[in-house]
DNA sequence: GACCAGGCACATC
DNA sequence: GATGTGCATGGT
């Protein structure tokens, strides 16, 4: 077994399904992984939920509402001013190129449809990749902090490694199905927010100590 | 009060 | 291509 999918297994024994990603539909999937920049997301939630209240969580909806008004609404997650630029951004992106509807790009090839999730302006690579798994169901492995970290701590990874890089040994050494790459995020997130922070919280986590 | 959280774009070298 | 900086709230 690969060494990556024995990690794997360790983090399922451990912790068992993580239900991703929170989300009544595939568009708040998609603003969520904005939302979500660098940001906890309790306070996504908190934001997610104005906008809700605001009936303001669709493409239509979140197009025509000025930045303005949609920075209020979207406070709490953070950087509120800058990501009311990319949420519109994105939304003008749906509308004009998938006539206003994120399940017009399912048909899409992937990596195609990956390229110009990364043409617009406040989406990189993690909030791309998470919008093409969690939200499409695309079989792309998501990278986040967490990740580089955890595998970096366990020999793994150099310290500085890239996204790609990363993503790549994923890629290589597992099988490409959606479950296992939705679950395989999920427990990554929930290790590094227990476990391996930036100081790191060794007793008790499931990899301690492991080599692979 | 410091530090951190499910990044990204942009400037500069 | 690598490095540094601004963006900002809420929890620990």
């Amino acid at each position: 077994m690969s060494p990556l999918m024995s990690i794997y297994r360790m983090l399922f024994d451990a912790f068992g399904p993580q239900g991703w990603w929170p989300g009544d539909s595939p568009f708040e999937v998609a603003v969520g992984a904005i939302l979500t920049q660098n940001t906890n997301w309790q306070n996504v939630n908190r934001a997610i939920k104005n906008l809700k209240d605001a009936h303001c969580l669709s493409p239509r909806t979140l197009y025509e509402i000025p930045e303005g008004e949609l920075a209020i609404l979207i406070k709490p997650s953070g950087y509120f001013n800058i990501k009311a630029v990319r949420l519109k951004a994105f939304v003008a992106f749906i509308i004009n190129q998938y006539d206003g509807s994120l399940m017009n790009m399912v048909a899409e090839d992937t990596e195609s449809l990956r390229n110009k999730l990364l043409s617009v302006r406040g989406i990189g690579m993690e909030t791309a990749d998470s919008i093409l798994l969690y939200a499409l169901n695309k079989p792309v492995f998501v990278i986040d902090a967490y990740t580089k970290r955890i595998l970096s701590r366990h020999g793994i990874i150099s310290e500085g490694a890239g996204y790609q890089e990363c993503q790549a040994l994923f890629h290589q050494q597992l099988v490409h199905e959606v479950p296992l790459f939705n679950e395989y995020h999920a427990l990554f997130v929930k290790l590094g927010k227990h476990y391996c922070k930036s100081k790191p919280q060794c007793n008790g986590c499931p990899l301690q100590g492991q080599r692979f």
